[in-house]
DNA sequence: AAGTACGAAATCGTATACGATAACTATGGC
DNA sequence: GCCATAGTTATCGTATACGATTTCGTACTT
C-alpha cells in the first residue's frame, strides 16, 4: 500500500476507459521499480501484456511523457526516463518551492489528530535508521508528507507536489543510501517542522522551513556528488 | 506575433507529427479566443478541419485536458474550459507562487539590456493605459514578464510559468477591464521589480515582490467579485 | 579489416471501421 | 398537459490494418 504511485485521481474505478487503466497500470510498474530507467516501452508489448490494443496504450505512454516519467522519441519509441544530476536538480529546486508552499497553505488546517499521526510516522522513521531500513523509511517519508498536504487548499499545487513525488519514485530512497547522515537530519527537521504547525507560526517561516527541508537534501546529494 | 500561445516546445517545425500539429493548432484557438469557454471541440469536426483523422486529435484534446484548457467527460466529449472563481483563484496562486520563484531566479542572469528591454516594454504599457488599449496592454504584460524569465536556470519551473499563463489566456485583460486603478498599479509594480532587480536586491526580496505583484491582481478581482 | 550500402525487421503513426455510451426526440400513458 | 419510456442520433472508445520511419544485420567494396 505505501508502494503505489501517489497522487493519481483517486476517485472509485467506475468504469474506468482503457487507456486509463493503461496509464496506471504503467506508472505504477515504473514507480514500483518494475520498469526501471531505460526500460524501453514497447507499445505493442505493452497492449499485448495488458490485452489492449495499442492506441489507448499509446495515450497512456504520452500522457506519462508529460509527467515526465517516460521519454519518447518520434518513430523510435519510449523508454522509462532516469534522471541524472541536471534533471534531479530541476526536480529537487522545484518540488522544494511547491511543497513550501504547500505546507505553508495547509498549515493552519492541520489538526493535532493529524500532527499525532504525523509524529507517530516520524517515530516509526527514526526506528527504520536503527534497523536500517531504507525502503521502509523512504515509503514512510512519503507518509509523513502526505499527512501534512492531505487538505492543501489548493489541489493544482497539491498535483505539483505529486508529479515530483512520482519523478523522484524511481530513485527513492536513494539520498538515504548514499548520503550518510542526510536521514537523521531529516527526521529531526520532521520534527521541528510539526513544532512550527504546532505553534502556529505563521506562514512564512513555516514556509521557509519546508522549503529549507527539501533543500538540505539536495544540497547532501550535491555535495556527495561532487566528490 | 503577441496573440500565440506561449511555452509551447518552441523547436523548429521540423517533421511535426499530426499529433502535434492538432495540440499547436486547437490550443492556438483556445488562446486566442477563436474557441472561447463553453466551445464544444467535437473530435470527429476538428479531424475534418484539419484534414486529419481523429486518433491525433483526440491526443492532443487529451494532452490539453492535461493542461487543464479543455474539460473532457468520457463518451461525451471535450468543451473549453472555461475558468470560475474558485480556479481562476487555484491557478493564481499558484501562478503567485511558481513567478515568484522563477523571478528570484532568474534575477542575477538579467543583464543590463534585458532590464532596459523591459523597461521600454513597460512604458508602452502605461502609453496603453492612457489610449485605454487593453488588448495590447495585456500582450505587453505577457512581453514584460517573459524578458524577465527569458533566463530561468531551470525549465521545470518556467514550464509552470507558461502553463498558468495559458490557463489564464482565455480571461486575459479581465482584471485590467474590471478592476479599475489595478492596472496602473501593475505597472508602478513592474518598475519597483525592476529596481531591485537592477540593484541585486536579495533573492528572497525580489521573490517576495513578484509573488506580492501577482497577488494583488488577485486580490484586486476577489474584492471586486465580492461586491 | 574497416567502412559503406543495401535490405530486412521492428516499431511507430495514423486512417478507417465498428461497437459502446450518452444525449436527444418522439410517442404513449396518466 | 406532463412525465415516463423507447427509439434514434451523435459522439466517443478502441480494435485492426497498413504505410512510414528508424534501426539492425549482412554483404560487398576498398
Amino acid at each position: 500500500m505505501t508502494e503505489t504511485a501517489v497522487g493519481s485521481s483517486a476517485v472509485g474505478n467506475a468504469a474506468q476507459s482503457k487507456s486509463e487503466q493503461a496509464y496506471a497500470a504503467v506508472k505504477a510498474r515504473i514507480v514500483e521499480g518494475t520498469y526501471t530507467p531505460g526500460y524501453r516501452l514497447v507499445l505493442a508489448k505493452i497492449a499485448e501484456d495488458l490485452g489492449f490494443s495499442v492506441v489507448p496504450v499509446r495515450e497512456a505512454i504520452r500522457r506519462l511523457e508529460a509527467e515526465g516519467l517516460v521519454k519518447f522519441e518520434r518513430n523510435v519509441g519510449a523508454t522509462v526516463s532516469g534522471i541524472d544530476p541536471t534533471e534531479y536538480l530541476y526536480t529537487m529546486q522545484t518540488l522544494s518551492i511547491v511543497e513550501g508552499a504547500a505546507t505553508a497553505l495547509s498549515a493552519p488546517l492541520i489538526d493535532s489528530v493529524a500532527i499525532a499521526r504525523a509524529r507517530a510516522v516520524n517515530q516509526e522513521m527514526r526506528e527504520c535508521l536503527e534497523h536500517f531500513d531504507p525502503v521502509r523509511f523512504t515509503a514512510l517519508n512519503q507518509d509523513f508528507h502526505s499527512v501534512l498536504f492531505e487538505h492543501c487548499p489548493n489541489p493544482h499545487i497539491l498535483d505539483l507536489v505529486h508529479r515530483g513525488w512520482n519523478r523522484l519514485a524511481s530513485l527513492r530512497s536513494s539520498t538515504f543510501r548514499f548520503v550518510p547522515g542526510r536521514a537523521q537530519e531529516s527526521v529531526r527537521e520532521h520534527e521541528a517542522l510539526l513544532q512550527l504547525i504546532e505553534n502556529a507560526a505563521d506562514a512564512d517561516t513555516i514556509e521557509k522551513a519546508a522549503r529549507q527541508h527539501r533543500a538540505a537534501t539536495l544540497d547532501a546529494y550535491l555535495a556527495q556528488a561532487k566528490q
